[in-house]
DNA sequence: AAATAAGTGAAAATGATTGTCAGTTCCATT
DNA sequence: AATGGAACTGACAATCATTTTCACTTATTT
């Protein structure tokens, strides 16, 4: 069994969680699927295979994921959340086209390092960032000229 | 009268908007309150003065004030969106306490450039960013040690 | 003044997410 | 193996922010 199971029963066990079918069956899902699926998009998947699984359970299974730190949910500001894989990942942000909704992963460590001196400036004890770069990709720009 | 008052009428005419008392008196609230309130807090604001206006019309005016670009909604993921000044205000990110919510305004020019490079890195043509920190402020950071 | 277009506000609709609750399953203790 | 209690499940209802609808009013044009 992955790594990752493991240390997600380590995890429920610790915190007086049983670790049920159903939360067996989502993580594989999970784990499995590319990158920033939505919940209804993951319930869809969930159901192909396991047709009694409700949508509740999928929203309670990966708000459970997340408390882990297994998954992140993002925000694109759109209303609609998506989960990415978070355990063994690097921190990174986001470049996201508006005009086809591809985005790329991102990391800079300029950035990261002047973020952190902005928080000390203003005195804040920096927990986490989110930075997101709108603008159109590559391939839109060729079409929209 | 002011000048975004002015623009606003400008903008309403250019479209073929009516320039409505309710318009008029939402502007005014907006124009004179305190930056990052949400609908319903302006709402609260809006109906102090004008009872008889309702909670779609505020709904209804701040997306026009948006869309004449002298408001900008701001999303900090907690469901609700609030409303800053964006007329002739220069563009900034947020530092956000997330102990007391309060929240710093910033703006880093080396940041900027640096996002400005990460993007025509990935060759894409960049038309914002949003970018937010979060952490403790000064004050909660004594709080809760 | 009539005709037409836009605006308003109350209420209903929407869509994502969370809460409720009766029934089920799991686990520890007899 | 039986039992009692706690956790889990899933269908549905509730919630909350926002949008749509619609009958009615107001403003503008002819």
């Amino acid at each position: 069994m992955g790594v990752i199971k493991e240390f997600y029963k380590q995890y429920l066990l610790n915190n007086k969680i049983r670790y049920s079918a159903q939360r067996d069956k989502i993580l594989d899902v999970f784990l499995k699927m590319e990158r920033h699926l939505s919940i209804a998009q993951i319930y869809e998947l969930v159901r192909n295979k396991y047709p009694q699984i409700g949508y509740t359970t999928v929203y309670r299974a990966m708000n459970l994921i997340c408390k882990a730190g297994i998954a992140e949910k993002i925000d694109f500001g759109d209303g609609i959340s998506r989960f990415e894989h978070k355990y063994g990942q690097e921190h990174h942000d986001h470049l996201i086209c508006l005009n086809c909704g591809k985005f790329i992963e991102v990391i800079d460590a300029q950035i990261e390092e002047l973020q952190r001196q902005l928080a000390k400036t203003h005195k804040f004890v920096l927990k986490g960032h989110k930075m997101q770069l709108f603008g159109t990709c590559c391939d839109c720009s060729k079409d929209i000229k």
